[in-house]
DNA sequence: GTGAAAGCGCTAACAG
DNA sequence: CTGTTAGCGCTTTCAC
């Protein structure tokens, strides 16, 4: 329907093309009286200019590429990469930018998206879910210039920007918590250590572990990969050892370590004590009060867009890292209003 | 890094743009001598196309847009709509569109969407979540000429393509299943009646029940809105009119249900059988063998861009349906295996 | 089989 | 304040 162009709407209101790109753009020097009449024709004529012809000329596409690797298994089983990405289309929006998702599935080889990524013109930058295996790929696309913001700590690269929480200063606090209760036998279901996220959170349970003296046993330290099912299947395994209390690194994962005590008869918190990680809407449900960390997955979202945004007008270099805070949340599953009676 | 040209890796190779170009979009007319030259050059430099370039003179973006309305609420907390999204990323892959993500979120006008989707030479198509708010947006969109294809059956606008599944037959289906085992009281947990899919199940529930002779008791009958939650707190509410099954919109609310009866002492399916609908990897967890309808959401999403892409290549007149199918997934929440004993 | 030339629709100097 | 002009990087006739 809309195939004007601005010399169409130049025409109709007798000026020059310059002039209607001028009013488009809020360019000052225009008189009122032509912005007017030109704003209506705008309007009437529902002309809205072309895109692409717009980005070849000012090298900007208005676009930012968000890229989720094959490997985020728990995407559609955890409510954190919806939060996120609703975050992210929030910044999107605020900014003007239009997001593109490039989600790697299985059937395609990681290779083949480096060409769509790097392609020029199509993205004016690029968010990248931190991730082992595309660490590679991370490299490639900040060699090659582009704005780039890693979502997470990076694995080997340190010398590129990102946003990330202080994941080992929350999860210390969260032991904190469990050890100022009393808890002796405080055990962790860990996130995917082939993660920065998941390493991170399991250092400051070790850390925090150690400040207060107590050794790490190994029996109480079991992988999960964020999902609800590993989550179940952790605490049956981390059972035997008899923890009085579980550091556990999702929400998600924490659901399903409660359901495994339930099944098993054991009590939350007055049997095992349990803290979880992300605070999502799920985690303070109907028969769930969890103790959680609160991490601001939705204002992450937006801070990551609004920073790549900043890389994209200001450069790339220096690396820039942005670490936003975190909270503990007190609810039931910690078992910190009993001690209160 | 790559501000190569066309006219760059001519030079280099002795030969003119326009070569280069046929080598590009593998145009015949090529001889095999310069072909592997330009292609070996365009490879050693690194040299990638502009696509703004590329889709100004060619008037095609590649690129798709997915529209997601706000009232899509259960967007973060329903595997669903990751599901689907994993789907159409997929599907996008295969056809080589680049996929833009439209949130509409909470804060933005839905008005203000429509100029940055209706932008020509942004988006050579769209898909778009069938959606009553959107419904205004839907027709202005379908107006403009743009190639769009709608997930869900749309509300008032028949005349305007849509992929859907057979969402009558599946709760036809679903119901049937229930009465051949020779439940009395079948109630339903509907999904939200301000969504077609919503009423569309809830009919389908109706009419089961009129071809079997049964009268429709509106005390079985109780409205969600596919969230857990509300699955929880319609069998709160459903209970007292004593159901012996219930057919559930959707597994998440499915999983509350259960949770519901649980705390109640009751047990599914020997008091109370279930048969949900989805069949999302979460149906079959450890502790839940939900019976439940199968829908094809990742071959949905797949589906849907072909069909797109079939539009955008074909012309959007006349509107074509495509409707998938489903089918029923007996495990064990439905009580067939003890009825088979 | 290859090159020259035109032009997609827009922005941004540069004149005036 | 406004118009003219020159491209942005590519595809695509049209000659040869």
């Amino acid at each position: 329907m809309s195939n004007l162009t601005l010399e169409d709407i130049a025409k109709r209101c007798g000026v020059s093309r310059s002039t209607v790109s001028r009013v488009i753009n809020n360019h000052p020097n225009v008189s009122d009286k032509v912005r007017k009449r030109v704003q209506k024709e705008i309007k009437n004529t529902g002309f809205r200019p072309h895109a692409a012809a717009r980005a070849l000329v000012s090298q900007r596409s208005w676009t930012v590429g968000l890229v989720l690797p094959r490997s985020v298994n728990s995407f559609f089983t955890d409510p954190y990469y919806p939060r996120l990405i609703q975050g992210i289309a929030q910044g999107c929006n605020q900014l003007k930018y239009t997001l593109g998702l490039y989600l790697i599935t299985d059937s395609e080889d990681e290779e083949e998206i480096f060409p769509r990524l790097s392609r020029s013109g199509s993205l004016d930058g690029i968010l990248f879910q931190s991730d082992q295996i595309g660490d590679q790929l991370i490299d490639r696309l900040a060699q090659s210039g582009i704005p780039l913001v890693i979502i997470g700590r990076p694995f080997h690269n340190d010398n590129i920007s990102y946003i990330d929480i202080d994941n080992i200063s929350a999860a210390i606090m969260a032991v904190n918590h469990l050890v100022s209760l009393g808890y002796q036998r405080i055990g962790t279901i860990t996130g995917p250590l082939n993660t920065t996220v998941g390493i991170d959170r399991k250092n400051g349970y070790r850390q925090a572990l150690q400040e207060h003296g107590f050794s790490v046993d190994e029996d109480l330290v079991v992988e999960g990969d964020f999902t609800e099912d590993k989550g179940y299947a952790g605490m049956l395994k981390i059972l035997p050892a008899q923890p009085d209390a579980v550091f556990v690194a999702s929400d998600q994962m924490a659901i399903g370590a409660i359901r495994a005590l339930r099944e098993k008869g054991l009590r939350v918190p007055e049997d095992v004590a349990i803290i979880g990680f992300d605070d999502l809407p799920l985690s303070n449900s109907a028969d769930l009060h969890l103790t959680t960390v609160h991490q601001p997955v939705y204002q992450f979202g937006v801070k990551a867009v609004e920073f790549l945004n900043d890389l994209i007008i200001t450069g790339t270099t220096p690396p820039r890292h942005i670490i936003m805070g975190t909270e503990l949340v007190v609810r039931e599953s910690c078992g910190a209003h009993i001690q209160q009676l």
